[in-house]
DNA sequence: TCTGGGGTCCTAGGACCC
DNA sequence: TCTGGGGTCCTAGGACCC
């Protein structure tokens, strides 16, 4: 039988913003998503102020004058923050799948001998001293119980942050106390439908009979429901698989009209994107681009469409990128419209290693330096430092951020002051 | 005035093949 | 009465996650 672990981090990127602030301890903070549009994330003093995930942010903006502090989103700290609780987290454990920014699951099979309560109240500890990032961490059977047992551990101050679900008892407790809406896998959707069958805790989709959540819920049902018996449906990832898609997408602060504008959206984006697509080792064979109106603006002409290419041959070329991408966009972009959205695909990716080469376009061969080239030095000295092609300086599709933190982490220029 | 940006998986149905 | 019986591939849409 497995055993897994669960860390999630508290509130996280509310959280990454008081280790440099510490006098927002206590405080609510929200943090905002691209362009200040809506709540992407909410401390804990937030969540009790009412404020929902996903709150567009002019409805709570009134708050700011009850205390409410706000932050534009600051990726590069997030991000940086969420690689030290990951390698601290490998210094107590070798299996560690990094789940998502601020969520890891752990292998802990081996260990049962261990008094894992504590082993866990240790490792909380220790993450919160080496990076001052609060965790919560939930132990059990299957990975969709963790979520169980994580969710516990967060929302009862007596367990310490620290939640083991594994036996009769504890299990009982913990899915009889879970809204069926609150289970991992299962969405507003289905929790509404279930609801209308019955089933209103975890507990009940645990005791349903077999066949009827098949046919009623499909496999993935199924699947969510075996877990909650403890039968685990979803694997440890040992490692992470490759992408599948690339996106890169933003709304812009201000409407766009003109083609120079967008073009000079998408070839930004086109950039991005080659350069995950060359981080994860991966070619791509299809590009796809979008461009939308604002449809939250019912009195203006709306317009959405996207374009779909392929690539001459599977490809890495920022280049060739950036070149059929604007191709696309060229097909796609109408006079006359106030673009509010925009975003590109790399589509149908496969790692490099294993793409074949064209018969008949002659393989670039400096194509594969240059780009690390390119890579390398926008890694020194900035995303965009270097483009391909001539880039504007005034840059009209840029997000609206009005409440930056800097990012004290990744950037010399804006490192902490002690003093 | 102001509403995010990434991803994944599954299913059903149609086209087409032998 | 009864309209084969397999299969593959593709796409659109739905649902979910963080």
């Amino acid at each position: 039988m497995s055993i897994v672990g669960l860390i999630d981090c508290n509130n996280f990127y509310a959280s990454c913003e008081r280790v440099f602030e510490p006098n927002l301890i206590g405080k609510p903070i929200v943090v905002l998503s691209n362009n200040d549009g809506c709540v992407i994330a909410r401390s804990q003093e937030a969540k009790q102020m009412g404020i929902p995930m996903g709150e567009p942010f002019f409805k709570v903006k009134y708050l700011q004058r009850e205390g409410l502090v706000v932050r534009s989103c600051n990726f590069p700290l997030y991000g940086d923050m969420s690689n030290r609780v990951m390698t601290c987290l490998s210094h107590f454990i070798p299996d560690v799948e990094i789940y998502s920014i601020d969520e890891a699951f752990l292998k802990l099979k081996g260990l049962e001998h261990l008094d894992l309560r504590a082993y866990s109240l240790n490792i909380r500890q220790t993450v919160l001293d080496w990076t001052g990032i609060p965790i919560s961490i939930g132990i059990a059977r299957t990975k969709t119980l963790c979520k169980i047992a994580n969710k516990i551990a967060k929302n009862e101050p007596r367990r310490g942050g620290v939640e083991v679900l594994l036996s009769r008892g504890e299990l009982h407790y913990g899915l009889a106390t879970t809204p069926i809406g609150d289970v991992w896998g299962i969405g507003r959707r289905w929790a509404h439908k279930l609801k209308g069958d019955g089933i209103h805790y975890a507990l009940d989709l645990a005791n349903a009979p077999e066949r009827w959540v098949r046919q009623k819920m499909g496999v993935v049902g199924l699947r969510t429901a075996l877990e909650l018996r403890g039968t685990a449906c979803l694997a440890f990832e040992e490692e992470t698989p490759d992408k599948k898609t690339i996106c890169v997408s933003r709304s812009f602060g201000e409407m766009l009209e003109s083609r120079e504008d967008l073009e000079e959206a998408i070839k930004t984006f086109a950039m991005r994107a080659a350069e995950k697509l060359r981080r994860g080792k991966l070619v791509a064979c299809q590009i796809c681009v979008f461009i939308r109106t604002n449809a939250h603006r019912d009195e203006l002409k709306q317009y959405r469409a996207s374009q779909t290419l392929s690539l001459e041959y599977p490809n890495d070329d920022s280049r060739l990128i950036v070149q059929t991408m604007l191709k696309a966009l060229r097909h796609i972009y109408r006079k006359g419209f106030q673009y509010k959205q925009a975003g590109v695909f790399l589509l149908e990716l496969i790692p490099k290693s294993k793409a074949t080469p064209s018969l008949l376009v002659p393989v670039d061969e400096k194509a594969t330096p240059l780009m690390q080239a390119l890579d390398h030095l926008n890694k020194r000295f900035g995303e965009g430092s270097v483009n391909v092609g001539q880039c504007k300086k005034t840059r009209h599709w840029y997000a609206t951020r009005n409440f930056s933190s800097p990012r004290y982490t990744t950037c010399w220029q804006e490192l902490p002051k002690v003093r």
